[in-house]
DNA sequence: ACCTGAACACCGTTCAAGT
DNA sequence: ACCTGAACACCGTTCAAGT
């Protein structure tokens, strides 16, 4: 098929999507009707329909394209060779989030979605699967340092892949529900909490 | 106003507010309709609404009454002069998150709603801050051995309240999100982590 | 006072019909 | 192939009428 149509057809779910994001970020996940992106796009019900199958997949492409953390960056760093901290890999993921400018209210709102929609919820797991590659990659150099066999340390690697993604969620869920926080002040609460 | 009636209403919003959270645990909040609380509790829609003015307020009569924790045992604590670390009072959370088999993913999806639904928000942030309060009371002993003045301890208090309120959001998040983990592990990741 | 359920406005989704 | 929007089933909420 015409890769001219195909290249129209995405640019047309994306442009979608983008209407779509703005609505989210005004009225949150619950209170976003299909009416508020079709007044939002400029576009019909129907032209909608034509590019999602329902309401369910545009919030999953939505997420994919908008909301998880590009994960490419880590990855690199650590092939380079540079010696990366479990810890420095978690600062990076939260000084990505204040820059990128997502917002944790929505992606605390997406998460609970992922409670009630397998799909989306196999695709956060999936990305995060990503992610706890690429970090057990960057943090490979850190891990052997630390252990005796190269097993160990890619066990090791791996289990502080997960502590980061919870203590990023921390961060994330802490500061939706209870407001702005900067994350230099919650790593060092975290500190003294868990060294007392 | 006859102490009866009262308390016989208070028993019927129970009842109602049992139905709905056995739907909740079931369908997830998105997905229970006012339809599914009146099968569930045998009751009509008006008798529903005659006791809940509305969706809204009976899911955040469920939050109050089944889904924010119980605090009272910390302060109790705290106040014998038994001395608490921060580290003791997060785990005594999270061992009450369990015994009380209170559902992770619920209690996201309602910080979810909380994102949506300002007064069950500021309810969540009322609690919080009594919480925040006995975790103070109960954590003074310590804070007070690691600084100098009165004033000190009692911001170190405060401040470690909202770092422990974190930590447990990010191990709730990260079960709800990518399945059980045990506490312990959570825990011994995040030191890990955060000492690297 | 508490309850009943038909009625209403709005929601997500479909589909025959248009280009 | 992409789009249109009336039509449909279902949702939360109301309210006149019952006890």
């Amino acid at each position: 098929m015409p890769k001219v149509s195909e290249k129209y057809r995405e640019a047309r779910r994306a442009e979608i999507a983008r209407a779509a994001l703005r609505c989210l970020e005004r009225k949150g996940v619950r209170d976003t009707s299909i009416a508020d992106i079709v007044e939002e796009s400029g576009l019909s019900i129907g032209a909608i329909y034509s590019h999602f199958s329902n309401k369910a997949e545009l919030a999953r492409y939505v997420a994919g394209r908008f909301l998880f953390p590009r994960v490419d960056a880590l990855e690199e760093q650590g092939s380079l060779g540079v010696v990366i901290t479990p810890r420095h890999a978690l600062e990076g993921m939260l000084t990505a989030l204040t820059t990128t400018g997502i917002n944790p209210s929505l992606i605390l709102q997406f998460w609970a979605e992922a409670m009630v929609d397998a799909e989306l919820r196999q695709s956060m797991v999936r990305t995060v699967d990503q992610l706890r590659t690429s970090l057990g990659i960057a943090v490979m150099p850190w891990a052997r340092a630390r252990t005796a066999s190269e097993d160990q340390a890619a066990r090791l690697a791996c289990e502080s892949a997960r502590s980061i993604s919870a203590l990023a969620q921390g961060y994330i869920a802490n500061t939706a529900v209870f407001g702005p926080h900067p994350y230099s002040d919650y790593l060092a609460g975290a500190d003294t909490v868990l060294a007392s």
